[in-house]
DNA sequence: TATGACATGTAATCTGTTACATGATTAG
DNA sequence: CTAATCATGTAACAGATTACATGTCATA
């Protein structure tokens, strides 16, 4: 029971691969092992029993395709519930804790929302984002300032890398944001 | 069993903190919940079975210290063979899989690195993420481009952080490097 | 007829999360 | 006396990894 309601975060991406397109296990399994911005593991092993619970909560719906005359496959479809499921997780506002425990989920929720939520979602998730980073920084700056003096050098350096990759993820919502606008009057 | 001799992250965090100084889990538990830049979690649930396993592996040693007169506490420190186990998880070249899988690891090690095992072992460490950002880099690239033309904005605009990320890896790995190789002269 | 891609699953094991339990000492 | 802090642990559960098991179909 971690995210909201007990969905994981391979939960979460299955469902966004089924709104995109109805499949099989086998599909989507193939989808996370191309991919290399991996953010879940391609093994038969979670994404099955993954499958099974979503079933059971009824966010998912799979029926047996047996016309092809390969052994039977389940082609898994996204519920109703399911698609507000998604939409629920997707429009959550990001906290501090999402980018200090979860920042994967962020960008999971960022990559299905323009699809599943509309571009204003996407371009909400992006503010919200900004947000908390801008919160967020400098915080860790600060912290950066207090470390004890004792800290080897690795471990400033590490600390500062950290700090970096949220510069640079805020740069990138700043962009990100910059175009959804731009594209916004284009094509309204 | 993930890293190398079945030692999870967490196992490995503690190790690098008991070669800094001998603690006791209570201890170890507010170093992680007092920094930001967190890794690992501070839930007593998942520390002191952590210890007990690295206890069983003959890695840390736990002694009994109850002459304060609060409840007897167990401060742990590392063995010999603790030490070399941290020192191989240092020293350990970086791979693709680990820059897609287990990024949080890397920084760790680099942590670590200067205290553990030299600067000599922190700047081959830095040297060997660069080596690997250098090819993976393209690839993430060459994928970027061959994404299917239906991918929505969202999905390209996520993957697009994610090299950006892995730029500023490299950047900042690149600057590291460079600060050692001037402490380097300095010092030596 | 053997192999490899398709396709689905299960079982053992490990680790982490959450929540609870225990108990001593100190400050108010 | 009560609450907070120090300090250690346990039990139930969830989820992932790994390895294995099963079975079909095409092709070489």
């Amino acid at each position: 029971m971690k995210g909201g309601k007990g969905i994981s975060r391979l939960g979460y991406a299955l469902l966004g691969l089924l709104q995109q397109q109805p499949s099989s296990g086998y599909e989507l399994r193939k989808i996370f092992a191309a991919t290399s911005m991996k953010t879940c593991s391609d093994s038969p092993g979670a994404i099955y029993p993954a499958l099974e619970r979503l079933e059971r909560q009824g966010l998912v719906r799979g029926t047996v395709e047996d016309g092809t005359g390969l052994r039977r496959r389940r082609m898994f479809r996204l519920t109703p519930k399911g698609l507000s499921e998604l939409r629920a997780w997707i429009v959550r506002p990001v906290t501090q804790e999402e980018l200090v425990w979860n920042q994967q989920d962020t960008l999971l929720r960022f990559a299905f929302s323009e699809q599943a939520a509309g571009r204003a979602a996407a371009c909400a998730l992006l503010k919200s984002l900004e947000a908390a980073l801008k919160a967020y920084l400098p915080l860790l700056r600060e912290e950066l300032r207090s470390l004890p003096s004792t800290t080897p050098a690795s471990g400033r350096l590490a600390f500062q890398y950290g700090i970096r990759g949220y510069e640079c993820l805020r740069q990138w919502a700043h962009d990100a944001i910059a175009i959804y606008q731009k594209k916004g009057k284009g094509v309204l």
